[in-house]
DNA sequence: AGTTCGGACCGTT
DNA sequence: AACGGTCCGAACT
């Protein structure tokens, strides 16, 4: 697991790299993070550095992010890996609620559940757990700070209610 | 139209 | 057994 620093205009997120791709993305630290050390870095994942940080400027720009490197997802329990695999068809500029998640992804009854799950989910923006709003447009919450729920819904022009 | 309340529902720890 | 990024209807203001 490697650990590389992604710039953006919003701050530097950090990438978790796994031999399998990314694995993890989190949001800028308020501080500075430390400087790692110089660790030899694969090819491969250099290519997967390149492109992450592309998709992830042009995700936080409100546009569709392209060129994905492979997500690594394993971690997460089947219904989770359904739940993000639901969200990564939500295209820019839409949105769904937790309630219609939980139906796409067959078990109608289980939005909390859904909730549940786009709060564990391990890389944000790029799988967009912000387009996962509460029935009747309302907000919902966000596990990164819902100042960053809105951000990134006003990028895609879909902030609810404004 | 907006709010609060209470129960029901489901996956995770 | 308890907790959530929920949902829905009912009963308010």
């Amino acid at each position: 697991m490697l650990q590389l620093p992604i710039p953006t205009r919003d701050g530097t997120f950090l990438a978790t790299f796994s031999d399998q791709g990314l694995a993890g993305l989190t949001f800028p630290a308020l501080r500075n993070n430390a400087r790692r050390k110089p660790a030899p870095i694969s090819r491969e994942v250099q290519r997967w550095h390149r492109a992450t940080e592309r998709a992830v400027n042009q995700a936080l720009a409100g546009r569709k992010a392209s060129g994905l490197p492979p997500l690594d997802l394993s971690p997460g329990t089947a219904f989770q890996q359904s739940v993000w695999r639901a969200l990564q068809g939500i295209p820019a500029g839409a949105t769904r609620s937790y309630g219609e998640i939980a139906r796409a992804v067959g078990s109608p009854r289980a939005s909390r559940a859904v909730g549940q799950a786009c709060g564990a989910n391990p890389i944000p923006v790029l799988i967009p757990c912000h387009r996962a709003l509460a029935a009747g447009g309302k907000l919902g919450g966000f596990s990164g700070g819902l100042d960053w729920k809105r951000r990134l819904l006003q990028r895609e022009g879909s902030l609810p209610q404004e």
